[in-house]
RNA sequence: CGGGGCGUAGCGCAGCCCGGUAGCGCGCCUGCUUUGGGAGCAGGAUGUCGGAGGUUCAAAUCCUCUCGCCCCGACCA
């Protein structure tokens, strides 16, 4: 049933006060989705015809990669969980529940696990492999905070992909004709995207790559090089360490006093000096009674990730203001590396190109300057241990890097035997030898994909559908209510249903101002308005949503000229 | 989990400070008129004021507790 007056389209002329970015606000007003609790919704008609649309392109190129799609169950028992270290490591994100007979199960957050028990049961030999299998289904992450509607759910949809090959070689082979797909998934959903290097995070494995729809309201942060193909997140981008510099004379150390200068700004302001001069000592804890320094010059930004993966841990944390004082009898703000005693000092390796710099005295109130590694203090270990930021230059082509921010919509990982080792996925090879099977995961975000996309086509007034993903492709509207423009309206629905176009047809017994206010705002790609006046003249117009372009065609011509301007705009996405 | 804010009609809000019959706009229903950019007139319906407890003759309003939601930080598709 694609007529308005019947359709469950239930817009809104006022902004809810909940939502707060574009996609958000316009998918509740456009009467697409509707709020059950925190990151959980309803998918209405509307929608649903969206995100249908996006599975589809994921189907079609999934399929054409040859990838074979399969249903998993949504609940999964926790021994799985428990092979993996997962049922662990997973912490409160896993959503976990009892049955009747008190075994414990989880609502699938990913698949990994699920995917792999089936393959150990059934898959035995290396002539059944390379394997790839996908599916499109509701995944469940009890987010610490869910956002901006569809954006970050707490339930959501999610295509994901498992492969499974028997050499590296293989799997790099697959890894590619799934990046590659995604490639096409997304340049057919008429997004404008970027690929980049990313961390592995929870998920584990070797090498990975984000699929980043651009957009100011993306919660990532990417660096790219527009000298060369390079772009990372800047949790994952590497910093090209700096020349050491081998500098003859140093200054005596100075103490200088500096009461209140508790941050790098407070301390660069009151000594006039640059954020560049200033290192700050960041203070970890490591173990029950270890604390580890990591010294990062004042202008950067630590992190996290990076100093994780050189300690070899799972998480980090800070260390709590009282154990700082308890430290270096300082309060925060005045930590230094100089004289503190038990603590391993790591520093970043843009310290190396420092001399005579800027450091906390470990008193209230005291700073050092002219500050030297190695002569008035000890490092134990270098790394690279900041966030990239603009103006680094790139690892690729030595270029200052740009910054942008994204929504990550896809995520590949090639994740190596990490979870087949552990679960005992093998086949045998020719010569009869076991070995785990290498596997790879791919993920896309449905319901992220359709978010990100109005985060991308949209104005003051509305959604602009790409194409490929409209809800509708053409929508009539009847502005004036004489029976003339009614069976004008009917006749050119009737023809656009029978040209395969899908059609909406705002047959509502509304003024024509709703009609308009309510066809930008769900932003079908084209509106064909008929009234009096334009039947009158034999003249109707055909209005582009995205570029208000607005075409006057005799109504016998309007059919044709869709089925044609819709053809091209597929044809060009693809 | 830490910080900030909000829960009053379907939606957007006022009322709360200073306790005394619960309001406004939009939407909704009926009728008439209207109909190319969110119509006009007339009539109408709708609330456990998020919940529980307390103070009081009297609580949307004051106090305590609780639940939900939104926004900013650490996780991820």
């Amino acid at each position: 049933m694609m007529r308005f007056s019947q359709c469950f389209i239930p817009t809104m002329r006022q902004d809810p006060g909940e939502a707060e970015v574009a996609s958000h606000r316009l998918m509740l007003r456009a009467g697409m989705i509707r709020k059950v609790a925190a990151g959980i919704y309803s998918y209405l008609p509307l929608g649903l015809r969206v995100i249908r649309k996006i599975e589809t392109i994921v189907r079609e190129e999934m399929n054409r990669a040859g990838a074979q799609e399969l249903l998993l169950p949504i609940l999964s028992p926790a021994e799985l969980w428990e092979e993996t270290g997962r049922w662990e490591f997973y912490g409160k994100e896993l959503v976990r529940l009892h049955d009747r007979h008190e075994r414990a199960f989880c609502l699938g957050p990913t698949h990994e696990e699920v995917v792999t028990d089936l393959f150990r049961r059934e898959v035995s030999s290396y002539r059944q492999l390379p394997l790839t299998l996908y599916q499109i289904q509701t995944k469940f992450r009890d987010e610490i905070r869910p956002r901006f509607g569809l954006m970050r759910g707490r339930e959501f949809i999610m295509k994901d992909a498992y492969s499974f090959d028997q050499d590296e070689a293989s799997a790099q082979n697959n890894y590619q004709r799934m990046y590659d797909a995604y490639c096409r998934i997304f340049s057919r959903t008429g997004l404008k995207f970027r690929p980049v290097e990313a961390d592995t995070g929870l998920i584990g494995g070797i090498s990975s790559h984000e699929f980043m729809v651009l957009a100011n309201t993306g919660e990532e942060l990417i660096v790219f090089d527009p000298e060369s193909q390079y772009a990372a997140n800047v949790e994952r981008a590497e910093v090209v360490p700096p020349p050491t510099k081998t500098s003859g004379e140093l200054k005596p150390l100075e103490r200088v006093s500096t009461p209140n200068a508790k941050s790098v700004e407070d301390l660069c302001a009151l000594l006039k000096v640059e954020a560049q001069r200033v290192v700050k000592t960041l203070l970890y804890q490591t173990g029950d009674n270890e604390i580890t320094a990591v010294l990062i010059r004042g202008d950067h930004q630590a992190n996290e990730i990076k100093i994780q993966r050189f300690l070899g841990l799972h998480d980090l944390n800070l260390a709590t203001p009282e154990i700082v004082e308890k430290i270096t009898t300082a309060p925060l703000g005045f930590v230094g590396p100089v004289g503190l005693s038990n603590v391993r000092i790591l520093a970043d390796n843009a310290i190396g190109a420092l001399s005579d710099f800027i450091v906390g005295g470990n008193e209230p109130g005291l700073h050092l300057m002219n500050v030297n590694a190695t002569r008035d203090f000890t490092i134990a270990g270098w790394g690279d241990f900041r966030q990239a930021q603009a103006g680094d230059p790139s690892p690729k082509s030595g270029s200052p890097l740009q910054t942008a921010r994204g929504i990550e919509v896809g995520h590949v990982f090639m994740l190596g035997t990490k979870y087949s080792e552990k679960m005992g996925a093998t086949y045998l090879d020719a010569d009869g030898q076991s070995h785990p099977a290498i596997m790879g995961c791919y993920g896309i975000g449905i319901g992220r994909t359709a978010a990100s996309a109005i985060e991308q086509n949209h104005d003051e007034k509305g959604i602009c559908w790409p194409m490929p993903i409209a809800p509708f492709q053409a929508q009539i509207l009847t502005v004036t209510s004489s029976e003339a423009t009614r069976v004008g309206s009917e006749q050119l629905y009737n023809e656009l249903l029978q040209h395969q176009i899908e059609v909406l047809l705002d047959d509502r017994n509304e003024r024509g101002g709703v009609k308009f206010n309510d066809a930008d705002l769900i932003g079908t790609p084209y509106h064909i308005i008929i009234g009096d006046k334009g039947l009158a003249n034999n003249s109707i117009e055909i209005k582009d949503r995205k570029t208000g372009e607005k075409v006057l065609l005799p109504l016998n011509q309007v059919a044709d000229w869709i089925k044609k301007a819709v053809a091209q705009q597929l044809q060009t996405q693809n």
